[in-house]
DNA sequence: TGAAAAATTGACGCAAGCGTCAGGTTTCGC
DNA sequence: GCGAAACCTGACGCTTGCGTCAATTTTTCA
């Protein structure tokens, strides 16, 4: 849009300088999108946290959008690596388990992105661009494939898998984006390493019983998963 | 905070006039913070929507603060309803199933509040006063107690009651706060009846399966409940 | 070492936003 | 009908915020 001589230089590689300083900015711009939401942020606010004059922020950034949009593009390829789990040529027991404790782990370590995200997702994506927006559809349709070939495999419920992506979603980003209500709820001062792995215990075991899933090899146990344990 | 002489009248009771005026403004303003977030609301633009100039507004209400916490109030009464179902004397099956239900429904009927509201926890909760902070706290404890009594009895496995609550709510609550990308992976350019349906069933089979909830009465039991049909 | 490129910065123009106010009009109770 | 209370509103003061600029300092590198 705008395109003062002085704006960001786009695809040149960056000085060590122009790295820091960027660097600096957008952690500090991530604090404060976080605590503000976008219309709330302000670019004085971010030149403060980041020690830099606000003139300074301007000619590495042209502009809020440019800062707000550089964040949320850089968030968006970081799912992907939680989503690494469901690999189909893995056991879904351990497959959905390893996702849901990547996915609340990340949550944990981002968890100011994580809400970034979550305010710029209920503000209706404004600033996601068709590309990711394309790019993500497109990974969670793959995934629901992997979840479609487990159940045709007779490794689990045939269950809807977008809903199924959904609630897994919703669940362990709960712990990240409504911080404050789950602190509440737990009654804890802050979430700590056992309030992740608790939730990790309960999520994954509701979501491997429910969705009937096979505990695979020699392994013993295998629970009442498929055989409903219904009085008769 | 404030006091002008024409603040809002506080307790009195309303008069026609003022009880339409009120309303009016209060749903305009639903709609900009839904859209913008608290800091970038503006009280001109809630003006604007409700067809009121601007300073009527301030005649009502008498800041943006008041407004907003008006609305995140009157909200907050509200999710006790859906949590009325989950009433110990029910069997959990249909209570559990009751409650899925209620809450993806009241998600879709408020829509923009649910979406306020997640936008206001996102942020801390800057806006929940300490009293209906207290509120939702002891709701929540409450309602755990009787996951709690239902393991006692046998009815269902002893899942952590928080947990089980937080997967509940993240998983409803994601069809109205998320709804640009539930529609996304759906697929669809509106979430309608038929979607939420889909969800409550998903949902609602993976939830009551996974927590081991033992189906009542001498009813058959209808295996792995009403095994969710991959689409298409 | 010296000149070009990169980086830094204080000050400024302009727009938008919050909340106020004074004075007018309508409604209501009696 | 009439006075008081309720309601309405255009205009204004003041602050905050975005983005710009011109002038200066620092870094780079040939």
């Amino acid at each position: 849009m705008k395109k003062g001589k002085t704006a960001a230089r786009g695809v040149s590689a960056d000085t060590r300088i122009a790295a820091r300083n960027k660097k600096t900015i957008l952690e500090a711009a991530i604090g404060v999108f976080t605590a503000k939401g976008y219309d709330g942020a302000s670019i004085a606010e971010i030149a403060k946290r980041s020690g830099l004059p606000k003139a300074n922020v301007y000619y590495y950034f042209g502009s809020k959008e440019t800062i707000y949009r550089t964040i949320i593009g850089d968030l968006i390829g970081e799912w992907d690596r939680a989503l690494d789990h469901l690999d189909p040529a893995r056991e879904p027991a351990e497959a959905i388990a390893g996702y849901i404790r990547a996915k609340l782990d990340f949550s944990r370590r981002h968890a100011a992105q994580s809400r970034m995200f979550a305010n710029e997702a209920v503000h209706g994506g404004r600033f996601v661009t068709r590309k990711d927006r394309n790019h993500m559809l497109a990974v969670t349709l793959e995934k629901a494939k992997v979840f479609e070939a487990w159940a045709a495999a007779g490794k689990m419920d045939p269950v809807d898998p977008i809903h199924l992506f959904i609630l897994l979603w919703g669940a362990t980003q709960y712990y990240a984006d409504f911080d404050v209500l789950a602190k509440s709820h737990l009654q804890t001062p802050r979430l700590g390493a056992s309030d992740f792995e608790r939730a990790a215990e309960t999520i994954t075991a509701i979501v491997l019983k429910g969705c009937g899933v096979v505990l695979p090899g020699p392994a013993a146990q295998r629970g009442p998963s498929r055989a409903a344990r219904l009085r008769g």
